[in-house]
DNA sequence: CTGAGTCGGTTCTGAAATCGAACTTAATTT
DNA sequence: AAATTAAGTTCGATTTCAGAACCGACTCAG
């Protein structure tokens, strides 16, 4: 399967690792959200070879989750930004971060730490259920099929034992 | 950069990709969350090659992702189960599959939908604070310097004035 | 007891992606 | 005039991936 052929399966993940599913690609998102703009600026931050940070930043722009911003116009240079789709990211990247934190981290203790703003504590993401708010586990969660859905290749094996 | 150099840089998002930064990798546990367990089974629903699968199923499993379970002797068959750690990769799972159903799905709609057991609804996964139960936004959160912290390469740009 | 099928892989070759380094273009600074 | 900055592009060598065939241990049907 190529990167495209992604696109366009039944499946939100597929779909999605079709933008995002590049270990260069995430590492570019993190320093998205670290505040980063700039093409040489990712390329010290990340050690990425430059045709591929090029490669990327365009098909993240191409895909609506980063957008081109000028700065200048003579010489004309610009500054690549998170668009609201990009920004709604932020859940994929810090689940990602704190499953590192969690797993990976040495005996030292996790690199970096998050605080809440808006409560003031260090704090770990939960995800939750936006209709009663408890945190989520896998075993209590039913998979159902969707409109969108095109054929079943990609429900759980207990709702498929009729074929 | 290469992969096993990813699982020694200061961030617990480079080391995570380090195990799971891949997309087959990512769609191979797609399909653990959703019951399967077998070689074939893998091989059958994601198109993957039998070499790709074989050495992906063998990085998750030295990284204690999932763990090779026997369900017969003779021949020798096992099947492959996520562990604790695996299962902890759940939010990094919904996740992607929630960006997917907000910004990739078709006119047709998503593909599959949720249903909290615990609560009856259908729902969307939401990412929120461990101490105060709000969501999570990229703006109300600051990156803090962690113990375990080696160089300032991963920090936010706005913490780093000083070099 | 022969032949087909199952399961979990390995091996092979050509195609594609990636790496590292150098080069380009337009403008500013020394 | 020469060096520097910013945002790339280009090129040959290396690495990874795709697609297909093959393998080994066993079971089952005839």
């Amino acid at each position: 399967m190529k990167w495209d052929e992604l696109a366009e399966e039944s499946c939100s993940m597929a779909r999605t690792l079709s933008v995002i599913g590049d270990r260069w690609t995430l590492l570019i998102l993190r320093d998205c959200f670290l505040g980063v703009r700039r093409f040489d600026a990712f390329q010290d931050r990340l050690g990425v070879t430059r045709g591929i940070l090029s490669d990327r930043l365009k098909q993240l722009t191409e895909a609506g989750v980063l957008k081109k911003i000028a700065y200048q116009d003579r010489p004309p240079r610009h500054e690549y930004k998170l668009t609201a789709k990009g920004l709604d990211l932020y859940p994929v990247v810090l689940s990602i971060v704190h499953w590192g934190d969690r797993h990976m981290a040495g005996d030292a203790g996790r690199p970096v730490l998050h605080r809440h703003q808006s409560c003031g504590h260090l704090f770990d993401p939960v995800l939750s259920c936006s209709e009663c708010g408890d945190p989520l586990r896998p075993q209590e969660v039913d998979v159902l099929p969707g409109p969108g859905r095109t054929d079943d290749r990609h429900l759980p094996v207990t709702a498929r034992r009729s074929g």
